[in-house]
DNA sequence: GTCTATATGACGATAGAC
DNA sequence: GTCTATCGTCATATAGAC
């Protein structure tokens, strides 16, 4: 039945590795909807199809499962990418120095992640409030790089005497506050809860729109 | 041991309500730690100095206190208070339609609030992510209040012209997820892991001035 | 109202056969 | 590599004495 998701047809049985992952993805979408304590090792078993023992055979507990997963997440192959590695638009928005642009992209590029990646949000969401130590890990890894080079572009627009005087650090807070919020909002509550429901590019433009005339010189 | 917290000298026994309060009491600052499946009726017991079994002849179940515990804070004695109820700054702030002073002193009351009630704050937070109803409800009746009074008050100054033609709501969206933002930093990470350790006063006029600027006609 | 004692079941984790 | 069976522990909840 699960025939499909192999790959090692010369052996036609499940190898260590793929089933390590497929317990992984599993676990991902169990404890992002439930959190660490909320997610048992029988539902992990269950939803993959295998028996509980399995489970402890590729993971020696379920704590070490659960780090295993985060670890993969915030540093494995499907790390998160940043948007100025990949956004060509963005590129061009610094090489212009188009403030508008650049904090559109930005704000487009992450929320799209973010609405990509819900059940990475949530995790994460919950490792914070849990206070597992690699959301702590992350957060200075990837959340310092983010503070870095934004803070880093007004710092130089503000040089150029087109932004006026203002933390750079507190600039940055306030912006990644804004998508953040949203996306945590649409992220937490379905469409039809929503008090705002409008198309990410829209919320992206009005964010840009703000912070741009907020540290205008 | 606990006598000082007694309200019923003349019986010197505690009085059921009382006793209901004080589970109560213990039940939030548990819950907003570790999370409903993170916390144990018998934690709760003995944080409280009682048997476990006497938490069970106050509440019928686990759910139960954890729906009572909810409902107390989101519409009970001390449910949330908003800040133009009490804020005589802000009051001022409105009637002279001084735009920076409005802005400021809502962030200010707001993530004051914030940082006196953690456990209420990780508690909306933990229920969100769990999908209780009552966070629902709460994010309702009281955030969609929040949303009409900020965005009246842009709408109405962008009649007298003051600001220029923008969504109130997302507005509204963008400030609050500034200061949100930033009481969720604060709250997530304690001091000396904090990527931005300033002043509520500070963060506040910052945020202020970026929204006034950035939706100024 | 409060306790001790316990029922009942779920959970994480292990043993041992195949 | 996979299973069934099971262990020890801890969870929620109840019974019944004082």
């Amino acid at each position: 039945m699960l025939k499909h998701l192999f790959n090692c047809e010369h052996t036609g049985r499940m190898s260590g590795d793929e089933r390590r992952e497929q317990i992984l993805r599993a676990a991902v979408a169990l404890f992002s909807q439930k959190g660490f304590k909320g997610t048992t090792t029988k539902e992990i078993a269950s939803a993959v199809g295998i028996s509980e023992a399995m489970v402890f055979r590729h993971f020696a507990s379920k704590e070490e499962l659960y780090r295993a997963l985060l670890d993969a997440k915030v540093s494995g192959e499907d790390k998160p990418v940043f948007p100025w590695e990949t956004c060509d638009d963005l590129k061009r928005a610094i090489e212009d120095k188009d403030d508008l642009a650049f904090f559109y992209n930005i704000a487009l590029e992450a929320m799209k992640k973010h609405q990509e990646d819900v059940p990475f949000m949530r995790l994460m969401f919950y490792s914070a409030l849990e206070d597992h130590s690699l959301a702590e890990q992350f957060f200075h890894e990837f959340v310092s790089r983010v503070y870095d080079f934004i803070g880093g572009y007004i710092a130089e627009r503000q040089r150029d005497g087109a932004f006026r005087e203002v933390d750079p650090k507190i600039a940055v807070r306030a912006f990644l506050g804004m998508m953040i919020h949203h996306s945590l909002n649409n992220l937490l509550w379905d469409k039809r809860r929503r008090l705002l429901d409008i198309p990410l590019e829209t919320a992206a433009k009005n964010f840009a729109e703000i912070m741009v005339n907020g540290i205008r010189a």
